[in-house]
DNA sequence: GGCTAACGTTCTTTATATAGAACGTTCTAT
DNA sequence: ATAGAACGTTCTATATAAAGAACGTTAGCC
Protein backbone atom coordinates (compact mmCIF):
# COMPACT_ATOMS: atom_id res chain seq x y z
CA UNK A 1 0.00 0.00 0.00
CA UNK A 2 1.42 3.49 -0.66
CA UNK A 3 2.06 6.66 1.05
CA UNK A 4 -0.25 8.40 -0.98
CA UNK A 5 -3.06 5.96 -0.20
CA UNK A 6 -2.95 6.60 3.27
CA UNK A 7 -2.33 10.62 2.72
CA UNK A 8 -6.12 9.85 0.79
CA UNK A 9 -7.51 8.18 3.80
CA UNK A 10 -6.04 11.17 6.39
CA UNK A 11 -7.20 13.36 4.78
CA UNK A 12 -10.78 12.01 4.68
CA UNK A 13 -10.83 10.90 8.32
CA UNK A 14 -10.10 14.38 8.75
CA UNK A 15 -13.04 15.47 6.40
CA UNK A 16 -15.65 13.80 7.73
CA UNK A 17 -14.18 14.66 11.41
CA UNK A 18 -14.70 18.63 11.21
CA UNK A 19 -17.94 18.07 9.23
CA UNK A 20 -19.48 16.91 12.16
CA UNK A 21 -17.48 19.69 14.11
CA UNK A 22 -15.80 17.27 16.24
CA UNK A 23 -12.36 17.91 17.67
CA UNK A 24 -9.45 15.23 17.47
CA UNK A 25 -9.19 14.41 20.97
CA UNK A 26 -13.36 14.14 21.40
CA UNK A 27 -13.53 11.96 18.49
CA UNK A 28 -10.31 9.68 19.73
CA UNK A 29 -11.69 9.69 22.75
CA UNK A 30 -15.63 8.36 21.90
CA UNK A 31 -14.04 6.08 19.20
CA UNK A 32 -12.25 4.33 22.20
CA UNK A 33 -8.81 4.68 20.71
CA UNK A 34 -5.55 7.10 21.66
CA UNK A 35 -5.56 10.71 20.10
CA UNK A 36 -1.86 10.17 19.13
CA UNK A 37 -3.25 7.34 17.49
CA UNK A 38 -5.96 9.60 15.45
CA UNK A 39 -3.52 12.14 14.57
CA UNK A 40 -1.35 10.20 13.32
CA UNK A 41 -3.55 8.46 11.01
CA UNK A 42 -4.47 12.56 10.08
CA UNK A 43 -1.21 12.89 9.36
CA UNK A 44 -1.51 9.84 6.47
CA UNK A 45 1.63 8.36 8.50
CA UNK A 46 0.67 4.85 9.70
CA UNK A 47 -1.09 1.43 8.89
CA UNK A 48 -3.95 1.33 10.80
CA UNK A 49 -5.66 -2.00 12.23
CA UNK A 50 -9.28 -3.06 11.33
CA UNK A 51 -9.78 -2.60 15.26
CA UNK A 52 -9.13 1.26 14.43
CA UNK A 53 -10.62 1.51 11.32
CA UNK A 54 -13.49 -0.12 12.90
CA UNK A 55 -13.85 1.77 15.47
CA UNK A 56 -13.37 5.05 13.95
CA UNK A 57 -16.30 4.11 11.08
CA UNK A 58 -18.43 3.05 13.70
CA UNK A 59 -18.01 6.47 15.78
CA UNK A 60 -18.03 8.36 12.40
CA UNK A 61 -21.83 6.71 11.18
CA UNK A 62 -19.99 5.91 7.92
CA UNK A 63 -20.32 2.51 6.04
CA UNK A 64 -16.80 0.62 6.56
CA UNK A 65 -16.12 0.77 2.92
CA UNK A 66 -16.34 4.88 2.95
CA UNK A 67 -13.24 5.46 4.91
CA UNK A 68 -10.85 3.16 2.93
CA UNK A 69 -12.17 3.86 -0.24
CA UNK A 70 -10.77 7.27 -1.54
CA UNK A 71 -7.74 4.40 -1.43
CA UNK A 72 -9.82 3.49 -4.81
CA UNK A 73 -9.36 4.55 -7.86
CA UNK A 74 -9.61 8.23 -9.26
CA UNK A 75 -10.83 7.24 -12.68
CA UNK A 76 -8.83 9.68 -15.14
CA UNK A 77 -7.63 13.07 -14.51
CA UNK A 78 -10.91 14.86 -13.97
CA UNK A 79 -13.03 15.07 -10.59
CA UNK A 80 -14.26 11.66 -10.62
CA UNK A 81 -14.27 8.82 -8.44
CA UNK A 82 -15.03 5.04 -9.30
CA UNK A 83 -15.47 2.03 -6.60
CA UNK A 84 -16.07 -1.01 -7.17
CA UNK A 85 -18.72 -2.74 -4.97
CA UNK A 86 -19.15 -6.27 -6.39
CA UNK A 87 -19.04 -8.40 -9.09
CA UNK A 88 -21.93 -10.52 -10.52
CA UNK A 89 -20.62 -14.17 -11.18
CA UNK A 90 -23.34 -14.86 -13.35
CA UNK A 91 -23.96 -14.36 -17.17
CA UNK A 92 -24.89 -11.94 -18.48
CA UNK A 93 -22.12 -10.08 -16.39
CA UNK A 94 -22.78 -7.43 -13.76
CA UNK A 95 -20.42 -5.21 -11.99
CA UNK A 96 -21.51 -2.90 -9.70
CA UNK A 97 -19.56 0.60 -8.70
CA UNK A 98 -20.07 3.27 -6.48
CA UNK A 99 -18.70 6.59 -7.84
CA UNK A 100 -18.94 10.23 -7.18
CA UNK A 101 -18.40 13.50 -9.41
CA UNK A 102 -16.98 16.59 -8.67
CA UNK A 103 -18.98 19.75 -9.20
CA UNK A 104 -18.85 20.95 -13.07
CA UNK A 105 -17.50 18.03 -14.13
CA UNK A 106 -18.36 17.03 -17.70
CA UNK A 107 -16.89 13.06 -18.76
CA UNK A 108 -17.61 12.06 -22.44
CA UNK A 109 -17.43 8.00 -21.75
CA UNK A 110 -16.73 5.87 -25.04
CA UNK A 111 -18.91 3.06 -26.20
CA UNK A 112 -18.72 -0.39 -24.54
CA UNK A 113 -18.97 -3.36 -26.12
CA UNK A 114 -22.53 -4.30 -27.87
CA UNK A 115 -25.60 -4.91 -26.05
CA UNK A 116 -23.80 -2.95 -22.53
CA UNK A 117 -26.35 -1.39 -20.73
CA UNK A 118 -25.84 0.79 -17.17
CA UNK A 119 -27.94 1.61 -14.58
CA UNK A 120 -27.35 4.65 -12.79
CA UNK A 121 -29.24 5.22 -9.31
CA UNK A 122 -28.53 8.79 -7.54
CA UNK A 123 -27.72 8.91 -3.67
CA UNK A 124 -27.12 12.73 -3.47
CA UNK A 125 -26.26 16.05 -5.79
CA UNK A 126 -27.45 16.15 -9.31
CA UNK A 127 -26.66 14.71 -12.38
CA UNK A 128 -27.49 14.54 -15.77
CA UNK A 129 -26.51 11.32 -17.45
CA UNK A 130 -27.13 8.83 -20.70
CA UNK A 131 -26.24 8.55 -24.14
CA UNK A 132 -25.04 11.91 -25.83
CA UNK A 133 -28.04 13.48 -27.16
CA UNK A 134 -30.30 11.94 -24.97
CA UNK A 135 -29.29 12.68 -21.66
CA UNK A 136 -31.74 12.55 -18.57
CA UNK A 137 -31.39 14.62 -15.38
CA UNK A 138 -31.40 12.88 -12.22
CA UNK A 139 -32.38 13.45 -8.73
CA UNK A 140 -31.77 11.62 -5.41
CA UNK A 141 -33.23 8.21 -6.01
CA UNK A 142 -33.88 8.72 -9.16
CA UNK A 143 -33.09 5.68 -11.57
CA UNK A 144 -31.93 5.64 -15.20
CA UNK A 145 -30.71 2.62 -17.50
CA UNK A 146 -29.60 3.20 -20.89
CA UNK A 147 -27.76 1.43 -23.65
CA UNK A 148 -23.88 1.84 -22.77
CA UNK A 149 -22.59 0.52 -26.15
CA UNK A 150 -22.72 3.95 -27.92
CA UNK A 151 -20.52 7.42 -26.18
CA UNK A 152 -22.15 8.43 -23.11
CA UNK A 153 -21.43 11.17 -21.04
CA UNK A 154 -21.89 12.18 -17.07
CA UNK A 155 -22.26 16.03 -15.97
CA UNK A 156 -22.79 18.09 -12.75
CA UNK A 157 -23.26 21.35 -12.53
CA UNK A 158 -23.03 23.39 -9.22
CA UNK A 159 -23.47 19.91 -6.93
CA UNK A 160 -21.67 17.15 -6.79
CA UNK A 161 -23.45 13.55 -7.82
CA UNK A 162 -23.22 10.41 -5.64
CA UNK A 163 -24.51 7.54 -7.24
CA UNK A 164 -24.55 3.62 -7.90
CA UNK A 165 -23.72 2.77 -11.05
CA UNK A 166 -24.30 -1.11 -12.54
CA UNK A 167 -23.05 -1.67 -15.72
CA UNK A 168 -24.50 -5.35 -17.12
CA UNK A 169 -22.34 -6.43 -20.36
CA UNK A 170 -23.87 -8.26 -22.81
CA UNK A 171 -24.75 -11.98 -22.80
CA UNK A 172 -21.10 -12.80 -24.45
CA UNK A 173 -19.58 -11.16 -21.84
CA UNK A 174 -16.41 -9.42 -23.61
CA UNK A 175 -15.19 -6.07 -21.77
CA UNK A 176 -14.22 -3.55 -24.49
CA UNK B 1 -14.34 -5.22 17.54
CA UNK B 2 -15.46 -8.37 18.78
CA UNK B 3 -14.47 -12.26 18.33
CA UNK B 4 -17.23 -12.70 16.30
CA UNK B 5 -16.42 -10.22 13.31
CA UNK B 6 -12.86 -11.58 13.37
CA UNK B 7 -14.24 -15.31 12.71
CA UNK B 8 -16.38 -14.40 9.90
CA UNK B 9 -13.47 -12.26 8.05
CA UNK B 10 -11.29 -15.57 8.68
CA UNK B 11 -14.05 -17.96 7.53
CA UNK B 12 -14.60 -15.55 4.04
CA UNK B 13 -10.89 -15.13 3.56
CA UNK B 14 -10.85 -19.44 3.41
CA UNK B 15 -13.59 -18.75 1.40
CA UNK B 16 -12.37 -16.67 -1.32
CA UNK B 17 -9.21 -18.96 -1.26
CA UNK B 18 -9.77 -21.47 -1.28
CA UNK B 19 -13.05 -20.56 -4.50
CA UNK B 20 -9.94 -20.17 -6.72
CA UNK B 21 -8.15 -23.20 -5.53
CA UNK B 22 -5.36 -21.82 -4.02
CA UNK B 23 -3.46 -22.82 -1.07
CA UNK B 24 -2.81 -20.69 1.58
CA UNK B 25 1.21 -20.80 1.27
CA UNK B 26 0.37 -19.37 -2.57
CA UNK B 27 -1.59 -17.00 -1.50
CA UNK B 28 0.12 -15.66 1.00
CA UNK B 29 3.51 -15.54 -0.97
CA UNK B 30 1.38 -14.05 -3.84
CA UNK B 31 0.23 -11.32 -1.75
CA UNK B 32 3.46 -10.36 -0.39
CA UNK B 33 2.67 -11.02 2.99
CA UNK B 34 4.07 -14.42 5.31
CA UNK B 35 1.74 -17.41 5.92
CA UNK B 36 1.91 -17.65 9.19
CA UNK B 37 0.26 -14.16 9.06
CA UNK B 38 -2.33 -14.89 6.90
CA UNK B 39 -2.71 -18.72 8.84
CA UNK B 40 -3.65 -16.43 11.87
CA UNK B 41 -6.33 -15.00 9.95
CA UNK B 42 -7.69 -17.58 8.59
CA UNK B 43 -8.21 -18.88 12.10
CA UNK B 44 -9.94 -15.97 12.87
CA UNK B 45 -7.61 -14.17 15.48
CA UNK B 46 -5.56 -11.31 14.66
CA UNK B 47 -6.39 -8.00 13.72
CA UNK B 48 -4.99 -7.33 10.56
CA UNK B 49 -3.01 -4.23 9.39
CA UNK B 50 -4.99 -2.06 6.78
CA UNK B 51 -2.09 -2.62 4.32
CA UNK B 52 -2.29 -6.76 5.22
CA UNK B 53 -6.17 -6.45 3.99
CA UNK B 54 -5.08 -4.10 1.05
CA UNK B 55 -2.95 -6.76 0.06
CA UNK B 56 -5.28 -9.46 0.48
CA UNK B 57 -7.78 -8.04 -1.49
CA UNK B 58 -5.60 -6.92 -4.54
CA UNK B 59 -4.87 -10.20 -4.91
CA UNK B 60 -8.00 -12.09 -4.58
CA UNK B 61 -9.13 -9.26 -6.89
CA UNK B 62 -12.42 -8.60 -4.46
CA UNK B 63 -13.25 -5.05 -3.59
CA UNK B 64 -12.20 -3.88 -0.36
CA UNK B 65 -15.54 -4.22 1.63
CA UNK B 66 -16.32 -7.55 0.66
CA UNK B 67 -13.36 -8.60 2.35
CA UNK B 68 -14.57 -6.96 5.83
CA UNK B 69 -18.23 -6.58 5.07
CA UNK B 70 -19.63 -10.00 6.04
CA UNK B 71 -18.28 -8.34 9.46
CA UNK B 72 -21.66 -6.27 8.60
CA UNK B 73 -25.09 -6.98 9.45
CA UNK B 74 -26.99 -10.37 8.93
CA UNK B 75 -30.12 -8.82 9.18
CA UNK B 76 -33.36 -10.75 11.19
CA UNK B 77 -32.72 -14.18 11.50
CA UNK B 78 -33.03 -15.53 7.55
CA UNK B 79 -30.40 -15.63 5.25
CA UNK B 80 -30.08 -12.38 4.23
CA UNK B 81 -26.90 -9.57 4.46
CA UNK B 82 -27.07 -6.81 4.46
CA UNK B 83 -24.09 -3.78 4.00
CA UNK B 84 -24.89 -0.38 3.79
CA UNK B 85 -22.85 1.08 1.32
CA UNK B 86 -23.46 4.94 1.12
CA UNK B 87 -26.28 7.35 2.56
CA UNK B 88 -27.00 10.56 0.73
CA UNK B 89 -27.05 14.11 2.22
CA UNK B 90 -30.06 15.35 0.41
CA UNK B 91 -33.62 15.56 -0.14
CA UNK B 92 -35.21 12.84 -0.16
CA UNK B 93 -32.68 10.98 1.58
CA UNK B 94 -31.81 7.97 -0.15
CA UNK B 95 -29.47 4.88 1.41
CA UNK B 96 -28.03 2.50 -0.87
CA UNK B 97 -27.43 -0.73 0.17
CA UNK B 98 -25.39 -4.11 -0.94
CA UNK B 99 -27.85 -7.25 -0.08
CA UNK B 100 -27.39 -11.05 -0.38
CA UNK B 101 -29.83 -13.09 -0.34
CA UNK B 102 -29.15 -16.86 0.29
CA UNK B 103 -31.15 -19.96 -1.37
CA UNK B 104 -34.85 -20.32 -0.39
CA UNK B 105 -34.91 -17.60 0.91
CA UNK B 106 -38.86 -15.73 1.55
CA UNK B 107 -38.47 -12.29 3.34
CA UNK B 108 -41.47 -10.48 3.91
CA UNK B 109 -40.76 -6.72 4.79
CA UNK B 110 -43.02 -4.31 6.10
CA UNK B 111 -44.64 -0.95 5.04
CA UNK B 112 -41.41 1.93 4.50
CA UNK B 113 -43.15 5.30 5.37
CA UNK B 114 -45.55 7.19 2.89
CA UNK B 115 -43.82 7.61 -0.37
CA UNK B 116 -40.98 5.61 0.15
CA UNK B 117 -39.69 3.85 -3.07
CA UNK B 118 -37.13 1.06 -3.21
CA UNK B 119 -34.59 0.10 -6.32
CA UNK B 120 -33.32 -3.07 -7.10
CA UNK B 121 -30.55 -3.99 -9.38
CA UNK B 122 -29.74 -7.66 -9.97
CA UNK B 123 -25.71 -8.10 -9.48
CA UNK B 124 -25.66 -12.11 -9.33
CA UNK B 125 -28.31 -15.13 -9.35
CA UNK B 126 -32.07 -14.52 -9.39
CA UNK B 127 -34.65 -13.01 -7.22
CA UNK B 128 -38.31 -12.00 -7.24
CA UNK B 129 -39.07 -8.78 -5.26
CA UNK B 130 -41.41 -6.30 -5.23
CA UNK B 131 -45.09 -5.05 -3.56
CA UNK B 132 -46.63 -8.21 -2.10
CA UNK B 133 -49.29 -9.52 -5.04
CA UNK B 134 -47.39 -7.59 -7.70
CA UNK B 135 -43.87 -9.09 -7.63
CA UNK B 136 -41.40 -8.87 -10.54
CA UNK B 137 -38.73 -11.53 -11.53
CA UNK B 138 -35.36 -10.28 -11.84
CA UNK B 139 -32.12 -11.48 -13.84
CA UNK B 140 -28.57 -10.02 -13.51
CA UNK B 141 -28.54 -6.86 -14.60
CA UNK B 142 -32.07 -6.27 -14.23
CA UNK B 143 -33.71 -3.10 -12.31
CA UNK B 144 -36.72 -3.01 -10.47
CA UNK B 145 -38.35 0.28 -8.28
CA UNK B 146 -41.72 -0.34 -6.67
CA UNK B 147 -43.63 1.63 -3.66
CA UNK B 148 -42.30 0.35 -0.93
CA UNK B 149 -45.03 2.30 1.70
CA UNK B 150 -46.44 -1.11 1.61
CA UNK B 151 -45.66 -4.48 2.51
CA UNK B 152 -43.16 -5.37 0.31
CA UNK B 153 -41.10 -9.41 -0.18
CA UNK B 154 -37.87 -10.53 -1.57
CA UNK B 155 -38.02 -14.35 -2.59
CA UNK B 156 -35.19 -16.62 -3.88
CA UNK B 157 -35.06 -20.12 -5.46
CA UNK B 158 -32.30 -22.57 -6.21
CA UNK B 159 -30.26 -19.75 -6.50
CA UNK B 160 -28.79 -17.14 -4.12
CA UNK B 161 -28.97 -13.18 -5.36
CA UNK B 162 -26.57 -10.36 -4.77
CA UNK B 163 -27.77 -6.83 -5.72
CA UNK B 164 -27.60 -3.41 -4.62
CA UNK B 165 -30.70 -1.94 -3.52
CA UNK B 166 -31.72 1.99 -2.63
CA UNK B 167 -33.77 3.26 -0.41
CA UNK B 168 -35.35 6.82 -1.09
CA UNK B 169 -37.76 8.25 1.52
CA UNK B 170 -40.36 10.69 1.27
CA UNK B 171 -39.22 14.03 0.86
CA UNK B 172 -40.07 14.61 4.87
CA UNK B 173 -37.53 12.06 5.75
CA UNK B 174 -38.99 10.14 8.82
CA UNK B 175 -37.90 6.66 8.71
CA UNK B 176 -40.28 3.75 10.04
C1' DG C 1 -1.69 40.31 33.82
C1' DG C 2 -2.08 35.24 35.19
C1' DC C 3 -5.16 30.92 35.38
C1' DT C 4 -7.51 27.27 33.44
C1' DA C 5 -9.08 24.32 29.79
C1' DA C 6 -8.98 22.40 25.45
C1' DC C 7 -6.71 21.88 21.27
C1' DG C 8 -3.28 19.23 18.11
C1' DT C 9 1.37 17.48 18.22
C1' DT C 10 5.32 14.75 19.68
C1' DC C 11 7.61 12.09 22.83
C1' DT C 12 8.30 7.34 25.39
C1' DT C 13 6.59 2.84 26.54
C1' DT C 14 4.10 -1.24 25.83
C1' DA C 15 1.48 -4.45 23.39
C1' DT C 16 1.13 -6.94 19.28
C1' DA C 17 1.10 -7.65 14.11
C1' DT C 18 4.19 -9.38 11.02
C1' DA C 19 8.20 -12.02 9.23
C1' DG C 20 10.85 -16.01 9.11
C1' DA C 21 12.36 -20.43 10.69
C1' DA C 22 11.11 -24.96 12.22
C1' DC C 23 7.71 -28.36 12.73
C1' DG C 24 4.64 -32.61 11.78
C1' DT C 25 1.80 -34.27 8.07
C1' DT C 26 0.33 -35.86 3.65
C1' DC C 27 1.18 -36.75 -0.99
C1' DT C 28 3.85 -38.22 -5.21
C1' DA C 29 7.68 -40.23 -7.41
C1' DT C 30 11.65 -42.81 -7.75
C1' DA D 1 10.59 -47.80 1.61
C1' DT D 2 12.46 -43.53 1.00
C1' DA D 3 13.26 -39.00 -0.65
C1' DG D 4 11.26 -34.94 -1.83
C1' DA D 5 7.94 -31.29 -2.05
C1' DA D 6 4.10 -28.89 -0.58
C1' DC D 7 0.70 -28.31 2.73
C1' DG D 8 -1.05 -25.89 7.17
C1' DT D 9 0.49 -24.97 11.79
C1' DT D 10 3.28 -23.18 15.56
C1' DC D 11 7.31 -21.41 17.31
C1' DT D 12 10.63 -17.12 18.00
C1' DA D 13 12.35 -12.51 16.74
C1' DT D 14 11.59 -8.06 15.16
C1' DA D 15 9.23 -4.18 13.58
C1' DT D 16 5.66 -1.15 14.59
C1' DA D 17 0.77 0.22 15.92
C1' DA D 18 -1.39 1.87 19.85
C1' DA D 19 -1.56 3.91 24.51
C1' DG D 20 -0.39 7.42 27.62
C1' DA D 21 2.26 11.22 29.31
C1' DA D 22 4.22 15.63 28.34
C1' DC D 23 4.55 19.36 25.33
C1' DG D 24 3.72 24.19 23.16
C1' DT D 25 -0.26 26.86 21.59
C1' DT D 26 -4.47 29.23 21.62
C1' DA D 27 -8.77 30.89 23.72
C1' DG D 28 -11.65 32.28 27.21
C1' DC D 29 -12.21 34.05 32.12
C1' DC D 30 -11.54 36.16 36.69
Amino acid sequence: MDKLSLNTLGHHLQALRLERGWSLSQLASEAGIAKSNLCRLEQGNGNPTLDTIWRLAVQLNVPFGTLVAPIAVPLGEDGIQVRLIDQGKDKPQVDAYWMRCAPHTLRHAEAHSLGTRESLTLISGWLEAGPEGATTPLAPGDTLTFPADQPHLYRTQSAEATLMMTITYAAKGETP
